[in-house]
DNA sequence: CTCCTTGATAACCTTGTGGTTATGAAGCTT
DNA sequence: AAGCTTCATAACCACAAGGTTATCAAGGAG
């Protein structure tokens, strides 16, 4: 669980932040230098440069020195594993209803025993 | 772009950490009290008690006390919404041939006398 | 009523994070 | 060679994050 765990720290780390979300879709319409990444941020340019060092740890740009200039560029693998991980959780957000009204129903029967609103314990399991 | 982007900031962080990770996939199979949620894990009580507050306030679980017990319960509506953000990415992950070009063509266009990461030539730049 | 359990809160510590300025290396331009 | 541009790095600061222990409120159980 930790190998990619690790990597999905990383990930979700790294877009915990708006100034890097921002950053990564100002490359989705192509690649950047520091300088043209940092314009559009009242920041100064080691600030910026931090930025990118934490998306290159996260796998999430890589990058290419040209001249005095480095570009980066988007790497988009980790945000697929990262949405591959989140869909583990897709038939909760479809089935929420459901599960809404099992806890209700349960919940509403059992209070008086003081007893956990067990949502529906899903058998079907597919743990990793 | 920051009335979510407040939201995804949350999300995020809050899936940022293994520990609230494997929280939220222990709910996958139903409600849970504070002990119980904290037991897998050698921490103390009031750490898996900050790492609920967490999860609330980025809306991936809601609470409900039942006698002394507050059971969480996944909210997987976040992460949807969290998953649907990661999307805008998807096509970068399928055609990365193409955005390649695309990022060429826009850095071309924009700095003129220092070379590009050229990986690969010319094309004209496909912005969706 | 008294005791025990559950869990929140406060106070505190240590690390990490996001930002700054200052500096220096490397590469164009002239 | 001299100077300007690009960017990384270091040193520093403020504050948030994750953890701890100590304490306390509230609800069963005896």
């Amino acid at each position: 669980m930790d190998e990619q765990g690790d990597t999905l720290t990383a990930v979700f780390a790294a877009l915990a932040d708006p100034t890097r979300r921002a950053i990564l879709q100002r490359l989705t319409v192509g690649s950047a230098s520091v300088a043209e990444l940092g314009e559009p941020f009242c920041m100064s340019q080691p600030a910026v440069s931090k930025h990118l060092k934490v998306l290159e740890r996260a796998g999430l740009i890589s990058r290419e020195q040209v001249a005095t200039a480095r570009y980066s560029r988007l790497e988009a693998e980790p945000l697929r594993e990262a949405t591959e991980y989140m869909q583990r959780y897709r038939r909760f957000w479809n089935e929420s209803f459901d599960r809404l009204d099992a806890a209700l129903a349960d919940h509403l029967s059992t209070v008086t025993s003081a007893e956990p609103p067990s949502t529906t314990p899903e058998k079907e399991r597919t743990d990793d």
